[in-house]
DNA sequence: TAATTATGACGAC
DNA sequence: TCGTCCTAATTAC
């Protein structure tokens, strides 16, 4: 699943293509047709991301919240507006889409993926049909409209340009104004939603007060919105910090870097719609590290292998019931 | 064709 | 701590 990065580039897309416009909405897939039937018709008026969670406002006070869980996606197709930062990001990944349509792959979250065949899941695509240039001259040479389903789709949105497809999401629900702000307001801060210091007076507060391990507590989105596998793993990398350091025992400033971090990296996230978390890197290391997700990560999916700094072999082990990957030597 | 994997989160013990 | 749910790509057989 998209970590928090991808929520908020899905929300920006949401935002260029889908609000203030009318939609159809329906579920090919049948789960979801009651909620479907509800929103059909009417208005999207607002998008919020919030940590893995997107909340979609219609007109009438009816939310949709959706959260893709470890492998939901939306697909986007039709004639999309693309946001300016993530047209910006295409220089590096536009390449076509796995499927092969019609469509120019624009940004893809799978960037880690496309660049690399290791097995990683499937990752929110967004496809984009740029021009009139290339209407109609895919391999299927039809340009459908509507795109034909693939697949089980749960929820189809489908407005006179665009079309976004929800599937696999682990929640795809209706809520009312009062239901989104409880939702809400149960989750830590997130970098992009919420001032940054009273984010982190907040983040600060809630580490220090527990027990618990600081790669648990990453991982707690009441303690901290978006943080992921990939990215707990890489922050406690980049602090140098063990992570089965009690949140109490963590030095102040080191929580508070933390925190800065995170909004650093989920910045760059949102831009590149990478995890990049190597970017600290000279071009040239940079341009390695990018060649394939294998070189991306400083301990991310690189168990046995030796620490890129002190050579020193990368552990794997369980922490929260996911593969947690440090280096005992660097991260005390 | 089946098994495996995945960037999540819940609820039941 | 476990089982469960959501889906599709990749790999193994």
């Amino acid at each position: 699943m998209p970590e928090g990065h991808s929520v908020h580039r899905i929300a920006r897309q949401f935002d260029r293509n889908i609000v203030g416009r009318s939609v159809a909405a329906s579920s090919p897939q049948g789960r979801f047709a009651e909620g479907a039937s509800l929103i059909d018709g009417r208005e999207a008026v607002e998008v919020r991301a919030v940590g893995k969670q997107m909340f979609l406002g219609f007109d009438g006070d009816l939310w949709l919240r959706v959260h893709l869980g470890m492998y939901g996606a939306w697909d986007f197709a039709g004639e999309i507006e693309v946001d300016p930062t993530i047209a910006s990001a295409n220089g590096r990944m536009g390449q076509t889409n796995q499927r092969g349509t019609d469509m120019d792959a624009v940004f893809d979250d799978a960037g880690e993926n496309s660049l690399s065949s290791i097995g990683a899941p499937r990752k929110t695509r967004v496809h984009v049909r740029m021009s009139e240039q290339t209407r109609g001259l895919g391999d299927d040479g039809s340009a459908e409209w509507p795109p034909p389903v693939v697949g089980q789709v749960r929820l189809r949105l489908l407005t006179t340009l665009t079309c976004a497809d929800l599937r696999g999401p682990t929640a795809c629900e209706l809520q009312t104004p009062e239901e989104v702000r409880a939702t809400i307001a149960k989750l830590g801060p997130d970098p992009l939603v919420d001032d940054l210091c009273e984010g982190e007076e907040r983040f600060v507060a809630a580490v220090r007060r527990k027990p618990t391990p600081i790669g648990l507590l990453l991982m707690d989105q009441s303690v901290v919105s978006g943080i992921g596998n990939v990215y707990r793993a890489e922050l406690l990398y980049r602090a140098l910090l063990d992570p089965h350091t009690p949140g109490k025992l963590v030095p102040e400033e080191l929580v508070r870097q933390i925190w800065r971090d995170w909004a650093r990296l989920l910045v760059v996230g949102v831009e590149t719609g990478q995890m990049m978390t190597m970017d600290d890197l000279d071009p040239e290391a940079y341009r390695r590290a990018m060649a394939s997700r294998d070189d991306r990560h400083w301990v991310y999916h690189r168990a046995g292998l030796a620490c890129r700094v002190c050579g020193t072999e990368i552990l794997l082990e369980e922490m929260g019931a996911r593969k947690l990957y440090w280096c005992p030597s660097c991260q005390k």
